[in-house]
DNA sequence: CCACAATATGTTTGCGCAAACATTCGTCAA
DNA sequence: TTGACGAATGTTTGCGCAAACATATTGTGG
């Protein structure tokens, strides 16, 4: 008898095709043996029912469940939405499931949504960056769930790990623009006391400068989230300081692209009066009046690989589970 | 004794607490009676052996799990982000937690998700627009889970549907063009054939101008992402055609900004040689030179109340099933 | 000081499935 | 003809939890 629970189950199924529940469950998952005839008889009866096999039993039964915890920091940005992409890539042969949570950059909640995942028994987990409370740590330690941790390999990773060294990248950039001539930078950027990752290219970009005989003039920040807007806004606060820099670094695309929105309707001359760099290389940059100077992060590749390795270690297989992908610099018009 | 399942269970903390497993199951869910004595004792054995409660059995025994499906066409919309926003807001008190699956504006992906999603018994279900696969439909009409359709009203929902008319907001956009004596229309978009929303409002933007004494002199589309990039190729190739036109709308303000962007590299005077007008009204433009006239959606709204929808449906509760919002017409310097 | 409620705990049971272990049947080589 | 093996199916069991149903153990008013 059906009961409430959403739906028909192998019970109803096996009543109508005459077979045990076991045979429907074999028919279902294509598992082990069936003759033709059984094969067709299930089918029609659980089409006729309408049957969905329930994933919750399946898995208590298989003791994991064929999912895997994906905790970004934000859905709303491109870079994490690609990133997304390449792991639904990489998962996709294996019949592994993503669950996403978002995290809003906050390790707390990071914290509560690992324990979420823990408790549906996923059986891998995407971590963004390296830094997490110990809290964490510790559940993972306990856990044999496969953690993968993406975007950055600064720092010491959990188990497996594919990203790139925001502060080379960081670095990279001081150089060229260096190299380019300029001497005084200023920064703009936001979300750095959360965005972790954003916090060590500004650091590896002003040591950089520094070291390399230029100057840092100042630069203007708010907690706010990243966006064009807020880039343009903290672009003109910039620019209305004392001392103007030279070139801007920006903490990502949508800030300099902002930046470059204010530029342009402030009648400044890039890169003659000011010369705008920045991070991501996110596809947008393109339709803008000018080529933005920038870092090319392999987002998509990073998810992908996240997602192979959590597929081999899901049906027990080693796999390789440290790579240091690199940012490529893109020089555009605007340096 | 611990199997290699992924972590204690009840039975462990309750021996180590010297309790009943149903005694530790009623600590940690904070249901039914415990002495202050049994909680501490129970809360220190969880905490010492890295108990997690495994809600894959909670599901199971309690027949439906704390989840509701959302499948959205894409993440890498800020539409879409924001939606979800909403919907965890709405979702928060709740309990419930929301597990996303992306569509890419496919039916048959979407059909798959859905099964997906009830085969983890969920207990709600988000949909991006009314249309769905019979099977999906099938579905969904044999099993209990409570539906709600988001985005769009212009159709016969399944049941709970909260959204705006986009052939509204697009007939309002034609008369306010053709109120500020625009006759000769062109359209640019993209992915017409997938997102349908966008289709009817283009659909209902040349009506209302054809209707209004305007023409409609041509339009650039294509099948691949909205995007910057995009609407800034796309415009360059209805400028190119034989007949300009003297206003455009875009299928979406990602397009329309790389229209602007199209104008500003080309030297055209908006609005004097070209007028540009889109819809969604994301924070983005803001950030642009001049502001793009644009249809404010309510996507933040919108996911709130299907937040609270699900929520109030998975207490047993009847709840307001049917809200029809509606988009903020902004007049900008583009028009 | 008892009756009865409120509180505090324990025991049994079953959710739906699949692993593990039977059992039946047919086929083919010896 | 037999028996041995694989193919095809059935039966039993338990995953971890929580609902339902006991059974103590307190406290309180009459």
């Amino acid at each position: 008898m059906t009961k409430k629970t959403g739906g028909p189950s192998t019970y109803d199924v096996a009543k109508l095709a005459g077979v045990s529940q076991m045979t429907v469950s074999r028919v279902m998952s294509g598992k082990g043996y069936a003759s033709e005839n059984v094969v067709a008889r299930v089918q029609e009866a659980a089409g006729k029912l309408g049957y969905v096999p329930n994933r919750i039993a399946g898995a208590l039964a298989g003791k994991k469940a064929a999912l895997v915890g994906v905790i970004l920091p934000a859905v709303s940005n491109v870079v994490f939405a690609e990133v997304l992409q390449g792991l639904n890539e990489g998962l996709a042969e294996s019949g592994l499931k993503p669950v996403f949570g978002v995290s809003g950059y906050d390790q707390q909640e990071e914290e509560r949504l690992v324990r979420d995942m823990l408790s549906w028994q996923v059986s891998g987990l995407v971590l963004t960056g390296l830094e997490h409370t110990a809290a964490t740590r510790a559940m993972l330690a306990s856990h044999s769930t496969a953690v993968a941790e993406v975007i950055d390999v600064d720092g010491e990773p959990i188990a497996a790990c594919f990203g790139l060294s925001h502060a080379k990248a960081a670095t990279d950039m001081a150089q060229h623009l260096l190299t380019k001539g300029y001497r005084r930078f200023g920064y703009v950027g936001c979300n750095l006391e959360r965005d972790l990752r954003a916090g060590k290219r500004r650091k590896a970009f002003v040591e950089t400068v520094v070291a390399g005989g230029g100057e840092f003039v100042g630069e203007a920040c708010d907690d706010a989230p990243s966006s064009m807007l807020h880039g343009r806004v903290l672009t003109d606060r910039l620019m209305a300081a004392a001392e103007r820099p030279e070139a801007i670094y920006f903490s990502n695309d949508d800030m300099a692209a902002g930046g470059l929105m204010y530029c342009l309707a402030n009648g400044l001359r890039v890169p003659d009066d000011i010369a705008l760099a920045s991070f991501n290389g996110l596809e947008f940059l393109e339709a803008l009046p000018l080529q933005i100077t920038t870092s090319r992060s392999p987002r998509r590749k990073i998810g992908l690989l996240a997602g192979h390795y959590l597929a081999l270690r899901n049906d027990g297989k080693d796999a390789l589970d440290k790579v240091e992908l690199s940012a490529e610099l893109i020089s555009g018009q605007t340096s």
